[in-house]
DNA sequence: GACTTCTTCTGGATCGATCAAGAACAGGGT
DNA sequence: ACCCTGTTCTTGATCGATCCAGAAGAAGTC
């Protein structure tokens, strides 16, 4: 049953300006470019218009002809759920909708891309571009992603040669934060990591899925630990290490767990992630081992919950924000365009590495 | 500069036609429809795509041609950073979310609808369908929307006769919560709302702001407690309130020491939001009222912050994540289907109002 | 052999807009 | 009277696919 009232096939242009007795470019010019006609004969359009029930060109036609869809497209790892829940991802995301509320452009997620089989999630999509943030190597969705040939800004990972990448100095951040530890004096670390590969493995450290890691931030964040290790004269291979699959406070706590069960018990653990790291400073509650007294803990990312934990979390504060920020900026700004004004600072090259910094932030865990 | 080995322009399907000497249809079978040409012949047509690098058929195109988008859009009255960091938001965005997985359908972000002024945000993008979310009444946006022609689904608020509404009975949960309060002996009430009107406005409660309410649900859940009230004896009328212009802790604070700055105090406050609510709780450590002892305290929504709270929080359960659920669901079967297996249960028709349930949870802190 | 049926493929119309080029007319300068 | 410039509007081509009707050939039926 449908409302008599209401006419059935939608309106287009072509019919408006039949009714008008105007070419169909008049009625477009009206809405698209107003200039283009006098101020009398574009009133008188819009008001068939509204009388009409037209609400204005259709946009996939609109998208058809000119090549733009007005949207960008935010390729995420695991379910929107998830990601909402993380304070990494969900920082990502504000920072991508502030420039995409600057542009006045939609933003379209598309989750679930390790997991996904279906390409037709990504290459049915009408986006101008996309942000592609922290996949593992060969997923097959990001083969379809860069096949669509669109722009295209990788975050954090993977390092994608020709592929422009937006990230932080994982490894650096990672040997401050081990140097950190260090110079405090401490010589039994445990780490605990985030995963190397997709598949879901929990679990203590395993040689073989480190070296065939296809995670580069995790890679470059163990090597950061490592180094900084090294560098001291510490044993770096044989540390205690704990991977979880997912950065995420329950695997952090049953990281944390294990590694405190272990003889002699490490006196500071590095996690990479500030989720992990929370989950470990959990794990030391239920074992009523004392933070920082008998043991240290250095997370990595910097989230709000960092300062309202007790204690609160040492960590290394990476700019999430300004990460999507950036990474929307580039996408919107890098193609082409030589930006406006003719004195601005060129921007980097397709396939160049943005770096934003990062800060060791010292708070009670240590 | 460019990468010399790429082509420039993208391929077409007609241009792959035309290398393998078939006709485009059959391409565009290959692609779309792969039981309509020989097996052989479709691996022919893949193998000569992939060697063009040619991803597959214009998304764009096709969507003008089958009228079809692949993705639906959602209308948030905030900017997209405050969205995420409402619960009651995200956990819209989640049940949505997990609609748009299971349909394999996009989902495109238009936030700060109740401030844009530019339209172009809503009627150029290329979605199926769109579910609004708390919008007050008269929005701009919201008449964009509606002109589409498209399937609306509004979740809460405002109630457009003949536009499919989900939300919950406030005006039952109101009253509960009231209610509830009274059945304690409380007689002395307080109450914190959530806006009327759009326009920042943060202070106590003004009649003639209340009359002239764009928010329908707050409007609603304000019955709900006056009814209780007047049902009990209690003089409705001249109760405290305080209105905040954002369901956000820090605002309801402040409401909370209005409140209890007055005198004689209140015994209890109601709060429209869990969020406000938990502000309340915060002003009440200010002045050193103790929760439950001299203050009753109960919230809307229960939102996860609700149970970690110092005292808990006695609040009234709404189902948020199936409400972004079931808006979708709705939107997506609603619009002809009259469902694949013949003997289900009718949907509800054009214009009717799902109610989801609400709920007392009673906590610590009445 | 004539008939229908099925499978596989093709050509042309179509979706609803924008764009480039140009026509028609007005006014201004010399 | 002539040319130039500018404003306003129109025509026809085009974006890149899908869809419909039908052709060609193979196969099955009587």
């Amino acid at each position: 049953m449908d409302h008599g009232t209401r006419a059935r096939r939608r309106i287009t242009l072509q019919d408006l300006a039949g009714t008008l007795g105007v070419s169909k470019t008049t009625v477009s010019n009206a809405f698209s470019r107003p200039d283009q006609l006098s101020p009398e004969l574009r009133e008188r359009v819009m008001e068939a218009a509204r009388a009409a029930g037209y609400a204005g060109p259709n946009p996939v036609a609109r998208m058809l002809r000119t090549g733009r869809a007005g949207a960008i497209g935010l390729i995420l790892p695991e379910s929107l759920p998830f990601a909402l829940d993380d304070p990494t991802t969900s920082e990502l995301i504000r920072g991508i909708a502030d420039a995409c509320e600057e542009r006045r452009l939609g933003l379209l997620i598309v989750p679930g891309a390790t997991r996904a089989r279906d390409p037709r999630t990504i290459t049915d999509v009408a986006v101008d571009g996309f942000i592609a943030y922290s996949l593992p190597w060969e997923t097959p969705a990001l083969q379809h992603v860069l096949a669509r040939g669109e722009p295209v800004v990788v975050v954090d990972e993977p390092r994608i040669p020709g592929v422009a990448t937006v990230g932080v100095d994982d490894f650096a951040g990672a040997q401050l934060a081990a140097g950190h530890l260090i110079s405090l004096g401490h010589r039994r670390l445990g780490i605990v990591t985030s995963p190397f590969k997709p598949d879901g493995y929990t679990g203590r450290g395993d040689a073989a899925r480190i070296a065939s890691s296809t995670f580069d931030v995790a890679t470059r964040r163990l090597q950061g630990y490592r180094a900084a290790m090294a560098n001291a004269g510490l044993p770096a291979d044989d540390v205690p290490l704990y991977e979880c699959a997912l950065s995420d406070e329950e695997l952090g706590r049953q990281a944390g767990r294990d590694l405190l069960e272990r003889r002699p018990r490490p006196t500071a653990i590095l996690a990479m992630s500030d989720r992990l790291a929370l989950g470990v400073l959990a794990a030391a509650r239920d074992l009523e081992v004392a933070v920082p007294a008998e043991l240290s803990i250095v997370g990595f990312d910097d989230i709000p919950g960092a300062t309202t934990s007790r204690p609160s979390l040492t960590t290394v504060r990476q700019p999430l924000r300004l990460k999507g920020y950036a990474a929307a900026r580039y996408l919107l700004d890098a193609p082409g365009t030589p930006s406006p004004d003719a004195a601005s600072k060129p921007l980097p090259a397709d396939g160049d590495e943005i770096s934003l910094p990062v800060e060791l932030v010292i708070r009670r865990s240590t």
